[in-house]
DNA sequence: ATTAATCCTATAACATTAGTAGGATAAAAA
DNA sequence: TTTTTATCCTACTAATGTTATAGGATTAAT
């Protein structure tokens, strides 16, 4: 089980544009050169952490990126969620997808786990991460 | 992210070994039948549990498998990595994965997410999903 | 000996991921 | 208003990982 590269960069993302403190922003092409990656590949990314609402810009030359919200005020369960829902398992989303659904001990045990795990992205901040604070 | 099927399987596995309540061991055919799982598949599930000393069983005609040691004593991350090393991310294990790895906050929350994540699974028995207790 | 069962390796179909390509659109700047 | 810089969006492909299945070797009870 592997966090996929785009929760990866995007986290990278985040932390770039919370570390910044230019008042006009971070422009895609800088945050692409500093963090290795491709800026076409950085477009996608930017775009589901912009559909989620956590990151805003202008449009044209000279725009720049900055946060929604305040760094405290935006969690890794925000930003991991921009990219895909947690799941774990199937059947916690669709009882038909598996017919022992209705009373099943392990999925019973996937539900608690999944709870836990948001619980952990939840009670986490991008400030603490920038910070570098437990 | 998901939980693979091997995972998912491996833990209904145990569960329904700890379940049993016969002292001859559950042959893994009936696991299979019950379970809904291939033989053939189930065959490199056993394996995985087997190898890390989680269950035990004779050969040959009439034989079963059983649990190792008690149920109280099993716990989620055991049967987990019967399977798989927990990783999250390559730079974790492997720190010339990445050329950041010195000096990331990213790298850092992942490796402390790693360890609440691991966490988890260690706090919670096979018997305790038996039982269906929380 | 026969039979029922596990042990083990190899391989194939399928799904997902990671990343690229190509261009459309928007707006600041010249 | 033309140019330039930057984002927006869709489609595609190569690589990788997952989920099995196949075929047979080995083991030991009957």
């Amino acid at each position: 089980m592997k966090i996929n590269s785009k929760i990866r960069y995007g986290l990278r993302t985040m932390i770039e544009i919370a570390s910044a403190n230019d008042v006009n922003g971070v422009l895609q092409k800088d945050i692409a050169k500093n963090q290795s990656i491709s800026l076409k590949y950085l477009d996608s990314i930017i775009l589901s952490l912009k559909l989620k609402g956590l990151i805003t810009n202008s449009k044209g030359k000279g725009s720049g990126y900055k946060l929604s919200r305040a760094a405290e005020e935006i969690t890794i369960l925000d930003i991991y969620t921009a990219f895909e829902q947690i799941t774990f398992v199937d059947c916690i989303c669709n009882k038909k997808f598996c017919d022992r659904s209705e009373d099943c001990p392990g999925r019973d045990y996937w539900i608690e786990m999944k709870k836990g795990f948001e619980a952990m992205l939840l009670n986490k901040t991008l400030a603490q991460i920038v910070e570098r604070k437990a």
